[in-house]
DNA sequence: AAGACAATTTAGGTATGCCTAAAAATGGGT
DNA sequence: ACCCATTTTTAGGCATACCTAAATTGTCTT
């Protein structure tokens, strides 16, 4: 990896893909503004390199590997144009651009310096989008604060493929691995029985970010779509048939 | 331009040139790390875009356009030192690395805002290398604030080649164009009747950082190197024979 | 069930920037 | 003034990522 076009590739599949479905070859060519043929011959490399799952004629669908990293490289344009847009203030119709060259350059001890100088943000400022969890094995942004500041430089990824709770689809289930969040939203999960490896289950999503249900040790419980979108779960594996 | 390995070129020939000397195809291979004969090749190619003048078999200089190109993004490179280190602390030996890939995914919009936010520094915070002056048709930085803060965002550009006062060579001549600094290093330039388009002319430099001696307006005047540094000539043009 | 049309892939080609090996130019020592 | 070691350039290739045009596949209609 590490090659600007396959990255691209990748976070264009990424953003195509609703669940975990089939993306046409001509979707990608528009969104990369590139020929048609030119993705099939990317898809053919991708699929090599275990990326994505490639059908040929049918279309292709990241694999837990290419999702891993598209997930990686959508934070750092995302934490990106939360920055040039709220430090910088670059003109809104420049900020995607210019993330998008940027985020291929931005290493991930950079990536992390950068999430906490925007403190921690949700989404971006820029255009409202979800900025995906960071892979460093905390179980919350005040443990990444915290043992930043003792000076620890390197430390491990994770490997699971978290999804926020909101995100979650009804019947999935899963264990909580990090809440983004200081003291305040780490609180009020731990007063609902929310901390990390609860397991829970998704029972209903309502509509319109309205709450949504979830089954904890048993019992239901409906929690707001602000607060489940900071609580990141290890989703069980899917069967994106 | 706009291309990332052109640009590694120009910064290269840049950094090994001292004053306007010829540099070899060999320096230029080690620095770079790539086989000579990639060097000669791209030499031939910047040289039929004018950003080099290239001697076969006898070394290679910038042009007033490669050398405007050079500062540009050896500016962009300090810049983002100066950020990575004292804004992010990343660690030191990862620093250049970096603002070595984010350079090129910089905009010059970016650039200005980033020399903003870090107060107009003089040099790089890292290495303590000078950052060039940027290219904004600006007399100062307290200036660049103001007119930024008025909103208007779309500036024109200088073509002047401009060089510190404290880089000049003996005998030089030219008239001050920028000043790097707010208020107080306004007012003691101000203080020597040293203002913009006021003409100098360099007489000693004295070595290890002593103070500099110009003659301004006939008569001599003797300045430190710290302020000097902050004073931009737009340098007659030289015989780099 | 067979066209026809749209989507996709294959085939063949381009530009860039890199490489190695061989050829050519330079220049210092005698 | 000439030789030879060093530097530099030329020649011929390779990989990546793109393109256009032609062939192929899938699917929808009738």
């Amino acid at each position: 990896m590490e090659q600007k076009s396959t990255q691209d590739y990748l976070k264009a599949i990424y953003g195509l893909s609703k669940n975990g479905d089939l993306v046409s070859t001509t979707k990608i060519s528009q969104k990369l503004e590139v020929a048609p043929a030119s993705v099939t011959e990317m898809l053919k490399k991708l699929s090599e390199e275990e990326y994505v799952k490639y059908s040929p004629y049918h279309g292709s669908a990241l694999t837990e590997k290419g999702l891993l990293e598209a997930k990686k490289i959508t934070r750092k344009h995302r934490l990106l144009e939360t920055f040039l847009s709220d430090v910088l203030h670059i003109r809104k119709d420049k900020v995607h651009k210019e993330a998008c060259r940027m985020e291929h350059a931005l290493s991930d001890e950079a990536e992390e310096s950068l999430c906490r100088l925007l403190k921690h943000p949700d989404r971006c400022s820029d255009d409202g989008k979800t900025i995906p969890a960071c892979d460093l094995p905390f179980t919350s942004c005040e443990e990444c604060i915290k043992l930043h500041a003792q000076g620890l430089e390197e430390v491990g990824k994770r490997k699971e493929n978290l999804v926020a709770l909101s995100e979650l689809k009804e019947g999935q289930s899963g264990k909580i691995h990090f809440i983004r969040g200081g003291h305040s939203v780490l609180q009020r999960l731990l007063d609902m029985g929310l901390t990390p490896s609860t397991k829970i289950t998704l029972i209903k999503s309502a509509p319109f970010d309205g709450p949504i249900q979830i089954l904890v040790r048993g019992s239901k419980l409906a929690i707001g779509r602000g607060i489940a979108s900071k609580v990141f779960i290890e989703s069980d594996p899917q069967e994106n048939a």
